[in-house]
RNA sequence: GGUGCCAUAGCUCAGUUGGUAGAGCAAAGGGACUGAAAAUCCUUGUGUCCCCGGUUCGAUUCCUGGUGGCACCA
């Protein structure tokens, strides 16, 4: 049996990722699956920077504008569907390009996420609200309770960590921390890494340019649109946060502009720390 | 033209009884990351202290003189 090849394109956000994997497919005769917690969703067209009409016509695209943003969508669905469908496509060819921003889907992929038991989403929006009434040091005695192994491993100034070690913990009455094996799993094909790291002065000049672009090709009522579901994890996302408080009136749309190009710069940033540390894994 | 006040980080300003400086806001840099991950968290001050001289072991600080700004008087 031929060797089957991942070819994982990461990089941070505006580097290029896109083009090259139309590139890259194109030669190999392979489809694209995309490992973007973005661009995975329909609702979210502009705003996200997905492949264009014509690129999506020319190869197969995998994840994206494949599901709602109302079903909420996880790192460990992610794994999941991917792999299955990884093993389905891989049996027609041998070579796969991967190509997406999401540091975390891309791990998935390639290590594997433990198995943790679906935790009740009521449940995180109890601790999400004793966090802003209790405040976090109130789940930090809790979590040292219940896990004290967490409460050593994870940062536990970070809130979301602390809530989720916590949700896992009280829904299942085991530690969060007991269910992490730290070891990867076993996949059945290789993984070729390639990491796009562009100069940060034409990255962020690229960045500039395609946050204008978003708005000329009409983003704004894209966020106008999609205003009332505000709340929804996926609309937490750069370009709709900064439009959503526009359209609140609480900043200008030259600002949220502004602030759009600032939190993408600050994201590729948080991009190029993580795939740098995977590079030569 | 005269008198007075001011000039310190990108901005607004503190401060050093003479030992090369620190807050807020803004921007940027570095890092972490196991189902929210475009999320979330941690961390870092980036400076000809306006310029030329003088006094002094040492001047951003005191003094002369400039330059620029503001106020008042002409």
């Amino acid at each position: 049996m031929p060797r089957k090849i991942l070819h994982l394109i990461t990089g941070p956000t505006a580097s290029g990722k896109t083009d090259l994997s139309i590139d890259l497919a194109l030669s190999l005769g392979s489809p694209i699956v995309s490992c973007d917690s973005r661009q995975i969703f329909t609702e979210m067209k502009i705003g996200t920077a997905p492949p264009d009409e014509h690129q999506l016509s020319i190869v197969p695209h995998y994840f994206i504008h494949s599901h709602s943003i109302f079903d909420g969508f996880t790192a460990g669905r992610y794994e999941v569907e991917a792999i299955n469908l990884l093993e389905t496509l891989f049996e027609n060819c041998d070579n796969i390009v991967m190509v997406g921003g999401s540091g975390l889907y891309a791990d998935a992929v390639c290590y594997g996420l433990d198995d943790f038991p679906v935790v009740d989403k009521e449940l995180r929006i109890i601790l999400s609200d004793r966090l802003k009434m209790e405040g976090i040091e109130s789940l930090r005695r809790e979590l040292k309770m219940v896990d004290p192994e967490s409460y050593r491993q994870i940062d536990i100034s970070n809130p979301q960590r602390v809530v989720r070690a916590l949700e896992v913990s009280l829904s299942t009455g085991k530690p969060f921390s007991g269910f992490k094996s730290r070891s990867k799993k076993k996949r059945f094909f290789d993984v070729e890494r390639i990491n796009l790291e562009p100069d940060r002065d034409v990255l962020y000049e690229r960045i500039n340019t395609r946050v204008d672009l978003m708005m000329e090709k009409g983003l704004l009522d894209e966020v106008r649109s999609l205003y009332e579901y505000r709340d929804l994890a996926a609309l937490k996302t750069v370009g709709y946060r900064e439009l959503f408080e526009h359209l609140d009136g609480t900043i200008s749309l030259d600002r949220a502009v502004e602030l759009i190009k600032r939190n993408t710069r600050r994201y590729a940033k948080r991009q190029i720390t993580w795939f740098k540390k995977r590079a030569d894994y």
